[in-house]
DNA sequence: ATAGGGTTAG
């Protein structure tokens, strides 16, 4: 029953009603003749599971499991066999064979044992089989299994994989004990799910419960959330403790400290701990790369990716061309862009996703090519995606291109209606273009759709603790006090001459405001404000900010949805290009 | 024999 429902297409039918089907015999009979010696027949029952070339049948493995069982010496047992098989097939390109051969095993009888699930979960966490997983975590349950320490971690890593951190944590409370495993899988199940601060605030708590000792993998968990939430102080804190234990050395751990700092804005300590490795990857060279990317230094990208090449001699993937493409079009490097694009196809043998024909719309349509944008979308080789025609309808709103934006709305509408920006984005193309009543019908529409605006929110780290401000926030506990800074604020834009774009909707109570605003209230003058927000920066913001750090005298560092802004002086390092 | 980690456009 289990077995039918777990994959009913590939259900190996019962040994009696087969045993005489040719080609399976023969299998069979050339594995009979290999279990005489168990050790030859360990390693063909391996490589049959594992190898590319071996036959995908996992029935036949598990019907020569139980030939073994029948022979004279049989050990190791066929559950020992068919757990082996199962981990060896965890790590190998064929993680479904793992579910065929469980479901296959069990029809032949061949008992699970708790050492069994801990590779299982595994392929299907690869999966993202959730379903399967769950009919798993059942069978667990059932078979008494469920105190069975790796199984459970390895269900917090499979809830956790399929985006279920509700299970992945409900599983991670019930535990009667919890090894340090335990905590970097609910952690990082945390961190990869975007939710730092659930993940943060348990890395806290695993250190307050004592008893466990956090190790390189909860240091490169923790780091992933600080890289996310932007909190450099937490962040540093880590670096430290990883020194003071001697992680350092770790390739992951630099490579996560890279992240992290870039992703706070330090682009230089990043860059530091780079070349401070003594053997690169290629996973340390994307980090580094992509870092320089988001810091707006995408020349410096393109050399460290040259860099890359000809003193490691380390090929490039499809990953680390979304990183050097992307740095192009932060920089607006058009003709550098195109080339690396041509030797991604040429040179390098890959082929370019969705995800590079992205950068390179961005790219196109941001340096003004919005013509070449839509003609490279058209001429994409698969079907142009939403998230395609929402990055050229970005760049519209950059040009002011009422055509091209209204062709690549009707798009949008067709493929993905009621994602939330869509409408702003046009609402706001007409109003720059001076077509206010198409404006408001654009929000009009947009409210007859029931389609909301994804709150704009922004998060500010602070003595360690990290404080965030949504758009227009009345019920924030540090609200008052916001709501007197940002009048006075106002006042202070006015008296320096900024006069909002009125053409768009009001952005004085945008939440990077609100943040900034806390931030110069609690820190001493001269102290860098370092903030994270969840969408783009808007025009009147960003002017705004060039403009507060010049009268407050104060370095801002603001991260954007995808990329930095360094303000200082009355101007930003993105050169107003972004 | 088993479980957890680092890079990815808009």
């Amino acid at each position: 029953m289990f077995a039918a429902s777990l994959s009913p297409p590939s259900i190996p039918p019962h040994p009696s009603t087969t045993a005489t089907t040719a080609p399976a015999l023969s299998e069979t009979k050339q594995l009979q003749a290999l279990l005489l010696k168990t050790g030859a027949a360990q390693n063909r029952l391996l490589s049959l599971g594992a190898n590319r070339t071996g036959p995908a049948d996992p029935s036949l493995i598990a019907r020569a499991l139980v030939l073994l069982s029948h022979s004279p010496n049989p050990t190791p047992t066929p559950s020992f066999l068919r757990n082996t098989i199962l981990q060896s097939l965890s790590q190998s390109p064929h993680p479904q064979r793992a579910i065929l051969l469980y479901s296959a095993s069990l029809e032949y009888a061949i008992p699970p044992t708790p050492h069994t699930f801990p590779s299982l979960l595994k392929s299907l966490s690869l999966l993202l089989a959730l379903r399967e997983g769950s009919q798993i975590h059942a069978h667990i349950v059932k078979l008494g299994f469920k105190s069975d320490l790796h199984s459970r971690n390895a269900l917090i890593h499979l809830y956790a994989s399929c985006g279920c951190v509700d299970r992945a944590r409900k599983a991670f409370d019930g535990m009667p004990q919890r090894d340090v495993v335990s905590w970097n899988a609910m952690i990082a199940g945390y961190a990869r799910n975007k939710l730092s601060g659930a993940a943060l605030e348990l890395f806290r708590e695993l250190q307050l419960a004592g008893g466990v000792a956090p190790d390189e993998v909860t240091l490169v968990a923790a780091l992933t959330a600080c890289a996310d939430a932007g909190a450099l102080r937490l962040g540093e804190w880590a670096h430290r403790y990883i020194r003071r234990h001697r992680m350092d050395g770790r390739i992951g751990v630099n490579t996560a400290l890279i992240d992290m700092y870039s992703k706070c804005g330090c682009i230089d300590r990043a860059v530091e701990i780079f070349e401070n490795i003594a053997v690169r990857n290629l996973v340390a060279w994307t980090a580094v790369i992509n870092g320089l990317a988001i810091n707006g230094c995408g020349r410096t990208a393109i050399e460290y990716f040259d860099r890359m090449v000809m003193e490691d001699g380390i090929e490039p993937d499809e990953v680390i061309f979304i990183s050097v493409l992307s740095a192009c079009s932060h920089s607006g490097l058009l003709d550098e862009g195109r080339r690396l694009f041509d030797e991604m196809k040429g040179q390098y043998r890959l082929v370019p996703q969705a995800e590079h024909y992205g950068c390179m719309v961005d790219l196109l349509g941001r340096a003004g090519r919005l013509d070449e944008a839509l003609e490279l979308i058209r001429t994409a080789p698969f079907k142009p995606t939403a998230v395609l025609w929402r990055t050229l309808l970005g760049a519209c709103k950059v040009h002011k291109n009422v055509g091209i934006g209204e062709a690549a709305m009707q798009e949008i509408q067709r493929l993905d209606p009621h994602h939330h920006g869509d409408h702003v984005l046009m609402s706001n193309i007409y109003a720059t273009a001076g077509q206010q009543d198409d404006a408001v019908h654009m929000r009009r529409r947009m409210k007859k759709q029931g389609i909301g605006k994804e709150p704009g929110c922004s998060v500010i780290e602070l003595d360690g603790r990290v404080y965030s401000f949504v758009v227009e926030d009345k019920l924030h506990r540090h609200s008052r006090e916001v709501h007197v800074m940002l009048d006075r604020i106002e006042r202070e834009l006015r008296k320096a001459g900024n006069v909002p774009e009125t053409a768009v909707a009001p952005a004085a109570h945008h939440s990077e405001r609100a943040a900034v605003a806390f931030g110069l209230m609690r820190t001493a003058p001269g102290t860098t404000l370092r903030v994270v927000k969840n969408l783009r920066v808007c025009e009147d913001c960003h002017v705004a900010m060039k403009l507060i750090s010049k009268i407050y005298g104060r370095e801002i560092v603001l991260r954007d949805r995808s990329r930095f802004h360094h303000f200082k002086d009355g101007s930003c390092s993105c050169g107003d290009y972004w």
